[in-house]
DNA sequence: CGTTCCCTTGAGTAGTTTCAATACTTGTGG
DNA sequence: CCACAAGTATTGAAACTACTCAAGGGAACG
């Protein structure tokens, strides 16, 4: 929810905060929800990122990527179960939630509700971008466009910094988030790396110049909902 | 909501069906909603198809379908604002539920207001299979896998037909929704034809065999949440 | 200090795009 | 009913992009 924090009050932001019943630290590549499995709790991402996986058959692939503050599971809360796999990505810490105590505080707090609702909303307008992306991109514009979006989302959440991010990402990984092979997101980074000057290497990128990132993908962060533009719906 | 039928009593069906203020006929192509306009009200498929559009400076993207039953733009009322387009496919009539009406139920019936959410989450759990798709299957498999939701999603408010559907979308808009180009969707369509029989032409699938359809393209229908293994939560 | 995982590079192959030309469908007005 | 126009679908060939296989270099971890 930390993605929320301007449409809320200092009192809805500790009432979401209260509700986090322990905390966990996790490992690098452990699962924190898994598909098929039935859920009582949600899982707040408190630290580091997180990863979706789908995967039939072969090699799953990475459909989705979280950021600290954000709620990971909060479908399992309606849809019971999940339909793909939830993994940490690198050291994290996650705050889990009791869907009894979300089902208490949503019923007496029809704004809180709304709030929820619109987390999930952000995810799936993410999705629809992810979708937009891989339509219509090449292979280099679609990670650049994934180092925009996470810069933007880690700027969301106060977690921003000028010349770039740690990103637990290996380029397979990458690779498998952008719909192309481990060699070929090689020689994409650096075609990147040689039109924008943003190198990405071991799971850090290091960005001269963000802007210049954002014109090689021509990265518009409006479906993001950030503070600006457009707004979730008002309190009351 | 047509999809939820098997989670809904005939009280809360009919609660829904109650919500649609108005009625109105849509010609081919018409826009049922816009991005960036504020919202006031929703919108109900009652019949035909919908597309979804994302487009920054070039041609749009297809970026998501529905179809008859769904809800099309209920992000609207978390959000306000859309981040992307909504048109109509082939001559549709949809129904339109006031923002205001649809507070007053919600904060009434907190199980409703959970179904709505469902619903969204479910559109977010097709997108995230739409990722999946972009990101590992070629482009014959691609317009299957399509072909394969669209079949099942009818099936679902009771229009499946065993042998096809009408679908309007021309071969470029499917390109659109694939990742490719109108040209390399014909020849994958004729790929298509010659492995399992289904045969797509102007806006009408006729397909002997589904199951073969499927799996040509491995479609698992796990992630629409239909009858059957996932189901959204319990009542009360 | 070596093993393991990760990244890079090269060369050949497969798949996709582009451009351009032709044919088919549908709807319109004569 | 036919002719025409506009949109839609198919095909071919050349250029391009991406994939695969394979080998070598580098960083991180024990």
């Amino acid at each position: 929810m930390g993605r929320l924090r301007d449409a809320m009050t200092d009192q809805e932001r500790h009432l979401v905060e209260d509700l986090i019943e322990s905390e966990h630290e996790l490992a690098p590549g452990e699962a924190i929800a898994c598909r098929g499995q039935e859920t009582v709790s949600s899982t707040i991402l408190i630290e580091g990122f997180a990863i979706r996986l789908i995967g039939r058959g072969g090699e799953p692939h990475i459909v989705g990527l979280q950021v600290a503050g954000d709620f990971v599971d909060l479908h399992g809360f309606a849809l019971v179960r999940l339909d793909h796999d939830i993994h940490a990505l690198g050291r994290t810490r996650i705050g889990r939630v009791s869907h009894a105590r979300l089902r208490q505080v949503i019923d007496r707090q029809p704004y809180l509700a709304r709030l929820l609702w619109f987390s999930t909303l952000l995810d799936a307008s993410i999705q629809r971008e992810w979708i937009f992306k891989l339509e219509g991109l090449g292979a280099a514009q679609r990670v650049a466009h994934v180092f925009c979006e996470v810069s933007w989302r880690l700027g969301m959440v106060g977690l921003g910094r000028p010349d770039g991010f740690i990103l637990p990402l290996t380029q397979a990984q990458l690779a498998s988030m952008c719909g192309t092979t481990a060699v070929h997101m090689s020689r994409a980074l650096r075609r990147l790396r040689d039109a924008t000057g943003a190198s990405f290497r071991h799971g850090k990128l290091h960005c001269p110049d963000m802007k210049e990132l954002a014109r090689f993908c021509d990265f518009n962060p409006a479906y993001l909902y950030g503070p600006g533009e457009m707004q979730p719906a008002s309190s009351g």
